[in-house]
DNA sequence: TTTAAATTTCAATAAAATTCGAAATATGGA
DNA sequence: TCCATATTTCGAATTTTATTGAAATTTAAA
């Protein structure tokens, strides 16, 4: 990852409404959530969330699908481990810092998983 | 660390000339740089500096100490860790996904090591 | 005490981001 | 086809942020 990747992503980040949908979907884990569960998780505007939504996905760190009426909307683990390992590379001057590790999760099979998603 | 705090540092680093200001203290290690010489690596004009060094210490990324005229400033590597840890804790619902790990560097003797700073 | 160097504060301006209602767009079901 | 639901786009008001020159402040050296 490069400088301004990260900036890019970083902002996406920086910003409570944002970070509150990242951290929703980081929790929700591979299956993801339909953009108005998300809304409702988060608090705000339909309008608002589809903004930064689409802030999240610019920057690489949320994905979609479309699952019938729905928008299937997860989080990219490998951008915050990209972001992650940004942050600490080069770790003082050479110095034996330890890297930083992956957050890797299982997929847990998705296929077809969300025909219809609940109220 | 909890929301607001991680938004102040995500914001703190979401922009280029800070992102490149607390790259070069990460760098730097323990040891630190005199802000001058930050300015004049990051190239932005010492009024820039001020405000985004400001900045970073207000997050609580960076800190201080006199040395003769000059300021060192520092990266303050719990704080990086503290927002490594909340953006992966409890990441992906509970599956095991691989925890963070610190970035810790060895303090190289800092004791009257900055008297005088090379021009 | 004067002078010079390093850093910060201030003021003003320019640029960007956040919010949400209303309207537009898609999608599936009756 | 027609209707209801889910999501996105657009427009406009408000707020926040970044930038730098000039002036003020701090510290040490002459």
């Amino acid at each position: 990852m490069e400088m301004n990747e990260a900036v890019t992503a970083l902002a996406a980040l920086a910003q409570s409404s944002r970070l509150a949908i990242f951290r929703i979907l980081v929790q929700a884990g591979p299956a993801g959530l339909p953009a108005g569960r998300i809304a409702e998780l988060a608090g705000i505007a339909p309008s608002s969330l589809s903004f930064h939504l689409k802030e999240l996905s610019h920057a690489g760190l949320a994905g979609s699908r479309q699952a019938g009426r729905f928008v299937i909307y997860t989080a990219r683990y490998e951008a915050m481990n990209g972001l992650l390992d940004f942050l600490t590379s080069n770790c003082c001057g050479g110095n034996p810092c330890t890297p930083v590790s992956k957050c890797t999760p299982k997929p847990t099979r998705t296929k077809n998983a969300a025909r219809k998603e609940p109220a």
